[in-house]
DNA sequence: ACTAGTTAGTACGATACCGAACCAATTGCA
DNA sequence: TGCAATTGGTTCGGTATCGTACTAACTAGT
């Protein structure tokens, strides 16, 4: 005999699930490729998302802050951190503080890549933000960065 | 003079839409690093996407409507159903219909794969699925598929 | 002080991703 | 029918990503 009640006991169905990671990989595809069209050649998402970072959080970080801060491995931030220098828009120094570390500093050319970007997106999230006004959005942010702080703990265990 | 009248033509601020797509990437990151702990070596998130879509939707689809149903580039699809097909999970097949064409059918070895990766994730979506219950993912999933769509529908303009 | 263990960063190699260029088959149209 | 344009797929090359292995520097315990 099944179960009668609705629910109690039972597996939630994992469709909904996939739909949900599902929508959300194409989502984050689909946003890259469009934020991408503002950058100037040779420049992906993740460069900009680390001068965003130091723009926001202040500059002064070690690599593997920033590392941790986008949760991706060491070495892929070594790679973006030195795209990003040989660009001139950042420096890495040293750490006095710890002379095996360095610490990254926003270039003045960096600041102004990202304000220029930061811009030349208001246009492009024009139509965006009619369609999906910040009432709407604040409705699910929460939620999503509940669902991320827990994948993100569980990650780590 | 600035309009006092809030909102009213103002532009929104974009950092709640930063917040939106910063955690629409890291959510699709870890998910997917998560998904493929599951997987068996040398196999991927694509490969299984591609397994679970020929599944679902049904086989005999061709290469190129399968790289439109996950808006990747024919190139990066090609490549993907080379591994899929190295593995003897799908097998290609002529097109007869179009000669220049390839039909993909899912090998009965994937088949299986497929189910039993769809198993495994159960245990796995056991914390997450208690954490987040249907009806909670069930308040978000809407919004999200309807961002898709609209990103979606502006791209191809 | 010495030594074991840990931590920050890099080098290297394997693979993934994807744009450009290409070939082959099909379609549209004069 | 014949030819231009289009379409499906692959090849090739450049870059991204990331695991493994390494070096240098720090820390804790003796």
């Amino acid at each position: 005999m099944t179960d009668a009640r609705p629910d109690s006991g039972r597996e939630p169905d994992p469709a909904l699930y996939f739909r949900l990671f599902n929508e959300i990989g194409i989502l984050s595809q689909l946003s890259r490729a469009k934020l991408e069209t503002v950058l100037p050649e040779g420049l992906i998402l993740p460069h900009f998302a680390v001068l965003n970072h130091l723009v926001r959080v202040g500059d002064g970080r070690t690599p593997l802050e920033i590392a941790r801060a986008f949760q991706v491995p060491k070495t892929s931030m070594s790679h973006t951190l030195a795209g990003l220098e040989r660009a001139g828009l950042v420096r890495l120094g040293p750490n006095e503080k710890d002379r095996r570390s360095k610490r990254v500093w926003i270039a003045p050319e960096g600041r102004d890549l990202r304000e220029r970007v930061v811009g030349r997106m208001g246009p492009l999230l024009g139509g965006f933000t009619s369609a999906f006004p910040p009432e709407r959005v604040a409705e699910v942010l929460p939620l999503l960065e509940e669902m991320r702080a827990w994948l993100d703990a569980e990650r780590e265990v």
